[in-house]
DNA sequence: AAAGCGGGGAG
DNA sequence: CTCCCAGCTTT
């Protein structure tokens, strides 16, 4: 693995001087400017140049194959579970009543005081949903809380740029979704007159509003009886009805959202669902669920099978394909630096970041020998790299990014870049102002704490 | 049906 | 380390 790169010991600092600059003894020339979007400073010109590896480990795995057989002893001195038949997941009205009884009255007591429990605002709740999707609780507390406080009202959302609807999503991930909540918001301005909608087919047509997130609005903010099924009712619906099959696939889903319908009840059917949701968050967890303090123990045929590290079948390992990539920091003599925005669709869509450049080597002097070769390519620049170091390494789910660095100097002329929604020239101190991707934001602490590379 | 999309937290 | 998270959208 090429984090092994290391070694930059050159630390000079910026300079507006318009000098034929080194680096370790190594030197970038400019090379024939060649048409391109971005103007570079003509003369005086230094260049910070970073590079940083990222690595997308690969590998994959298939599910684990399981027993399609299951056993359906019924409870005795319980209500009777529901039947794990490939066909009904649903429960006899007995333990449907018991079971929303115990849930709702153990709900009163475990509750958690969250941000958007405070009210039933239409749009506390969207909000809430939407950051909470694929995101955990504890992550989103924070930024609904700034965000509501930047924007109290659906009318503040709609009116409020893009460039700052992600500065306060940044760092939140899944950034599309903060685009769609910004469209979602002009949609509701425009078409609805400013009030957020409570039919069913007009709020499912909102961007990034899919089926969950139409349930959890409707019933929660609107007292509608619509189920809901997300990460935390697959693993409780699937063990309260022992269902072995993949319970992300086609038939585990519509069995899973029949069963959700089935259990909706007409009265607070919004407290019911949350009630869903808080058990398998607290206690119907993935792995060690804590049955001795569930109060649907006595109910949930998976527990008395044992079954709880079966059930729901674990997801077959998602493969991995190795990329790496390095992140291009340039400075102007007059200290700016290029940054470059995502396009739509592609991953840190509407987020700023340093130039990134895909190397395909393993090894580090090979990484530089292709860097300089694409840097000739892409920005028209003849560079000679220094030692390419770590700086920084971050994880994220399918990614593993180790950031490296390197110094070198350019001596003014043209940038080719494409790909980009946009490009600028930007301080130091303005970078702070953008929406960065996480790395790109480590990286801009270290331009500020730093100044130097080293 | 499968892939793409981020980052952080927990075990 | 690995797994998972108040999913949606596109292919």
């Amino acid at each position: 693995m090429s984090r092994a790169i290391s070694g930059c010991t050159s630390s000079h600092k910026p300079s507006g001087l318009r000098r034929d600059l080194t680096l370790e003894g190594r030197r970038l020339k400019m090379e024939s400017p060649a048409a391109g979007v971005l103007p570079a400073a003509g003369c005086g010109l230094r260049r910070l140049v970073k590079v940083s590896i990222s690595r997308v480990f690969a590998g994959s795995g298939g599910g684990v194959p399981r027993a399609q057989v299951k056993s359906t002893r019924r409870a005795k001195a319980s209500p009777s579970p529901p039947a794990s038949a490939a066909v009904n997941l649903l429960p006899d009205g007995r333990w449907t009543s018991v079971f929303r009884r115990t849930l709702r009255t153990w709900f009163d007591g475990a509750r958690r005081d969250l941000p958007w429990r405070k009210n039933r605002d239409p749009y506390r709740v969207w909000l809430s949903e939407i950051m909470l999707q694929q995101t955990q609780v504890a992550a989103v507390i924070g930024y609904f809380e700034r965000f509501t406080r930047a924007f109290p009202t659906v009318a503040d959302l709609a009116g409020a740029s893009e460039h700052d609807v992600l500065r306060l999503w940044e760092g939140l991930g899944y950034y599309r979704r903060a685009r769609q909540l910004h469209k979602a918001a002009q949609t509701i301005v425009a078409e609805h007159g400013g009030v957020f909608p409570s039919r069913p087919d007009a709020v499912r047509n909102l961007p990034g509003i899919g089926r969950y997130t139409a349930g959890a609005i409707l019933s929660i903010a609107f007292n509608q009886q619509e189920p809901i099924l997300e990460a935390n009712t697959v693993r409780l619906l699937s063990r309260l009805s022992a269902y072995r099959g993949d319970p992300l696939a086609r038939e585990g889903q519509q069995l899973l959202w029949e069963f959700a319908e089935h259990l909706v009840p007409a009265h607070e059917p919004g407290l019911f669902n949350q009630a869903l949701m808080e058990l398998g968050a607290l206690v119907c967890t993935p792995r060690n669920p804590k049955c001795e303090a569930c109060p649907a123990a006595k109910l949930c045929p998976t527990r008395r099978l044992g079954l709880q590290a079966e059930i729901p079948r674990p997801k077959a390992k998602r493969s991995f394909e190795a990329v790496r990539e390095a992140a291009l920091l340039l400075s102007r003599a007059d200290g700016k630096f290029l940054i470059v925005q995502s396009a739509e669709g592609e991953r840190w869509g509407g987020l700023w970041d340093f130039p990134r450049y895909a190397v395909d080597a393993e090894q580090s002097a090979a990484a530089i020998v292709e860097l300089q070769a694409k840097l000739k390519a892409t920005v028209g620049l003849d560079a000679e790299i220094g030692d390419l170091r770590t700086t920084l390494k971050h994880g994220v789910t399918r990614f593993r990014i180790t950031l490296a660095a390197y110094e070198a100097t350019l001596l003014g002329g043209r940038l080719k870049l494409q790909g980009f929604a946009a490009a600028r020239w930007v301080r130091e101190g303005e970078l702070a102002a953008f929406p960065l991707n996480v790395t790109a934001r480590k990286l801009a602490q270290l331009i500020v704490k730093g100044k130097s590379t080293t």
